[in-house]
DNA sequence: GGTGAAAGCCAAATGCT
DNA sequence: AGCATTTGGCTTTCACC
């Protein structure tokens, strides 16, 4: 990938929202060039989207952990992903190598939501948990390219 | 705050460059009324700012990982957030409560660099590390809100 | 791939309810 | 708080390079 769509890529990220004619300033091309730049970029699946970025503690949901799990029975077939994929807590996912299988990303309002979700995520899947509680996120989502 | 910025947020959320127009239309509310809210959100916070999602393998960052640390010398401030702020390839921290004090999430290019990053995170924080590398990524950044 | 112009559409501000 | 209106800017397309 060009050095041009790394520049337009990285803008994105910290503004996902700006023009292309602002693209176009602070890329040097012309405002057509960089929307089919951005049109490519998008078609690649190189940028997958937009969103908001939210402050979930305004939005009700202050409490954030992670939450490793591990199969009670490895020799059944693991389909965690899917049997979680239902739980709107969980922000996030990860296949993990090392002790534990999957790593998750929950948000809730509460310990006691908490509590009530890992119950959840055990019975549904199956499988042991391991909670690390977020006491508070100095940096998070920050644009990783270089 | 009520229901229908709650239904903002969330549309905003699946696609941060909708447009007011739009936004009007599933709400059910004028342009301008949306337009009112939406700058709300922003003032008081709730919603950060937007961003582009991007594919991490398709830019060139495709071994992702999270790092747990904890301070050598735990008699000493701890001030590993601000030590490691200055390092590109960490994209989240997260103070924890357990037995290590920050969890990480980084990318980066390739095994080899990421056995560079650790020595880098150990010398500059002073701390020991343990490292779960992330095989696959069923999903990630889904909008959690309800 | 890039440019520049033309069209329609949207953002942002204002004033009214 | 919401709506209608307006102006200026932006997005999008297209013909051309």
């Amino acid at each position: 990938m060009e050095d041009i769509d790394r520049q337009i890529v990285s803008l994105l990220l910290n503004d996902g929202r700006m023009s292309y004619t602002d693209l176009g300033k602070a890329t040097g091309l012309s405002t057509s060039a960089v929307h089919q730049r951005v049109r490519r970029l998008e078609e690649r699946g190189v940028i997958r989207g937009y969103a908001a970025v939210v402050d979930h503690e305004a939005l009700g949901l202050p409490l954030t952990a992670f939450i490793s799990i591990k199969p009670i029975d490895p020799s059944q077939p693991d389909d965690s992903p899917d049997r979680l994929s239902g739980i709107a807590e969980i922000e996030a996912c990860h296949s993990v190598a090392g002790d534990e299988n999957y790593m998750l990303k929950v948000r809730v309002a509460r310990p006691s939501a908490l509590e009530d979700l890992l119950a959840r995520i055990r019975s549904s899947a199956n499988v042991s948990t391991r909670t690390m509680i977020v006491l508070s996120t100095p940096y998070e989502n920050r644009p990783t390219i270089r």
